[in-house]
DNA sequence: CCTTATGGACAAGTAACTTGTCCATCAAGA
DNA sequence: TCTTGATGGACAAGTTACTTGTCCATAAGG
């Protein structure tokens, strides 16, 4: 039928209301010199042994971009830039007490932006909808939408 | 559990890829000029009875913003502005038959691209999601993620 | 070694918006 | 009917989050 453009469109609503819910969330929270794609960043570089090339193709930009947010991110206080141990050239990124506090109020913002869903449909059927969405989206770089 | 941050990250990557590969096989079908935004513009204009202003609320711009996309689309040849019939200040925007043409383009190119999506979960499973996304979901303006 | 690839810095350009200002026209009340 | 405030739209300039282009120091493989 033309549930096609509905659904498309439903998609892109829902992704654009839960980015903006969880931003207007951290930022309640003090964080308000962050923008949503620091998020994404912050997520890849909490896991460690991450450059800044790497989190250039994590978020799927230029390195160039990706240098310019992690300066910001320096700037700010969110981030540091180590020496990397094996490697004269790269340097290894690590997030400041700052950049963990503001991980984890994304954290919870994102909890409560999806805790209507969860409500909505159940802890089951919740769970099979995210099983079908990790099965069905191919991994892919983390951005806005276009 | 921690299916929040998964749930929004997969939402987000999942409507990035639908207006990706939507944008993809518009461009692949000669509309080479267009952008995902415009598509959504379309859609509206479609309807009939759309100022520019009305258009910017549509997208959730100002109307300076929707103003240089008409010019834009104007210039290319898929849209006309006619005189409003009842307030001199206003023009009501039309398609072109260049306009229609890229609509039914975007209409093919999105059932295609979800194609997927209902033959994974079958129809009623489609129809059901599908159902949830229409009511769990507050309509808002049509746009790009953040 | 010598060649090629890679992480990163520096500089400039660009696209898609924004804010600010102005004008013509409309709608509604005194 | 006049006047006052709101609205559709045009014009100009500023901003932001990227991009492309270039360069250097270091690394990795023959």
């Amino acid at each position: 039928m033309d549930d096609a453009l509905a659904f498309s469109a439903l998609v892109l609503a829902l992704s654009g209301q839960l980015v903006q819910e969880i931003h207007a969330r951290v930022s309640q929270q003090g964080f308000e010199d962050l923008r949503p794609a620091h998020g994404f960043a912050f997520a890849r570089i909490s896991l460690g042994d991450t450059t800044t090339a790497d989190l250039a193709e994590h978020l799927g930009v230029t390195k160039q971009a990706a240098a310019q947010l992690v300066e910001e991110l320096v700037r700010k206080g969110y981030v540091v830039r180590h020496p990397h141990p094996h490697d004269a050239r790269a340097r290894l990124l690590g997030l400041t007490e700052a950049g963990w506090a503001a991980t984890r109020a994304a954290d919870q913002a994102a909890r409560a932006a999806v805790a209507p869903w969860r409500e909505a449909l159940g802890e089951a059927r919740f769970s099979e909808l995210v099983a079908d969405l990790t099965r069905l989206t191919p991994p892919g770089p983390i951005r806005p939408a276009w």
